[in-house]
DNA sequence: TCTATAACGGAGTGAAACGCTCCGCAAGGT
DNA sequence: ACCTTGCGGAGCGTTTCACTCCGTTATAGA
């Protein structure tokens, strides 16, 4: 699903295999929950892991993150192909958004800008937009979908759900699949009122990933 | 509005009770965006104050977070005050919220538990809440608010919607007013069908405004 | 005008946190 | 038995940050 192979491997390399994707799990538990200021000791601790072993796989904590990156969009990825693949367009929508928000896309928007961007994130992420203008376009020609939302709009909306208040516990799961319910009732085009406002800009949304200093 | 008295005084006290404000504004800014773990020097900064100035005011940087905290929940009194004086029960729900989200309360949750709640702030939440359920117990019984949502609901995507991604600007403003408007048309009572899960519980809401520490 | 006072700004301090390196060790593989 | 490979984590050097301290400046009173 995230494009990991599976461990056919045995022995040491068996464990170093599964210590990837325990260490990957574990960057986005703690990332998430804590911010990407959390040290990377962190990661480590929570994965099980020594630090040592963390950094022989990343060289550094940027390299960390960036790749958790491109695994976040690798998975909205599959999550739209998934709903694509579902014949009925509104559902189809509803599905890519609770998968988007449950795996946590969009929760390293806040980090966007802090490390260069691989090109071949930029390329995974035009792959994933694309995707997803479809998704959106299918569900608003079949005159289900709330009129003038667009696909920056969805992703803003997926932003702003996968961020975590608080540490990780069933309630807190109920409560935000409540509110996510509350808001996509908000997209079905059952809402006739126009929006507010001037739609989402590409512009802005994509100039948060460009590299500028901390200052 | 915020329960700071007018500035009178002349000369160096009038600086200083300009000062007051400039450092609450300022920090509400730099907290709000850079989260709280953003550095106290940046408050002063941000308020164009030195570093001593701030610290005459407030003792410690808990000191100053806890005065903010308290600062924001007399706003939140204060509009769901303005929304009980609106006579019409839905509007003046989404008076409340439309203001709460403004001015950023509950941005301030994230750093719940950080820091000890003076009892000072138990009672004024207290109001707080009694002020909300009572706007939002109306607007239920006018039959305009959606089945099953309840205060605590309303309280959660205040929080969600408060928190702010990436700098303010006019775009993100303008993307977050749009998301807004989805979001409450979701809660409107048009939409029938009910919601998932549990009612958020108030003991896990409360929960964690109790001081633990951290590790 | 001169002095006392009160508020100011910001360099400096001590401590803590953190990213990362390095090395001794254990587990396979042959 | 011996090498290779991956492991864990103590520790190093740096940076950051909350907070202090003090020289400076503006106002008030005489």
């Amino acid at each position: 699903m995230t494009g990991e192979q599976p461990s056919n491997r045995r022995g040491r390399q068996a464990e170093a295999a599964r210590n990837d994707l325990l260490l990957l799990d574990a960057a986005r538990e703690v990332f998430f929950c804590h911010g990407f200021d959390a040290p990377v000791s962190m990661v480590a601790q929570q994965a099980g892991v020594g630090i040592g072993s963390l950094y022989r796989r990343y060289a550094t904590k940027e390299a960390l993150l960036q790749h958790l990156c491109l695994v976040a969009m690798r998975q909205a990825i599959d999550a739209a192909a998934a709903g694509l693949a579902d014949t009925e367009p509104w559902q189809g929508l509803v599905e890519y958004i609770r998968r988007c928000v449950e795996f946590g896309a969009g929760a390293l928007a806040p980090i966007a800008g802090t490390f260069d961007s691989t090109p071949e994130m930029w390329s995974t992420a035009r792959e994933a937009r694309d995707l997803v203008e479809r998704l959106v376009d299918r569900a608003q020609h079949a005159g289900e979908l709330r009129n003038g939302v667009t696909a920056l709009d969805i992703a803003l909306l997926i932003e702003r759900f996968t961020r975590r208040i608080g540490l990780p516990s069933d309630e807190e799961e109920n409560n935000r699949s409540r509110l996510l319910a509350i808001a996509i009732d908000g997209l079905h085009a059952t809402n006739v009122e126009p929006l507010p406002g001037r739609p989402p800009s590409a512009q802005h949304y994509e100039g948060r990933w460009v590299h500028r200093d901390t200052n």
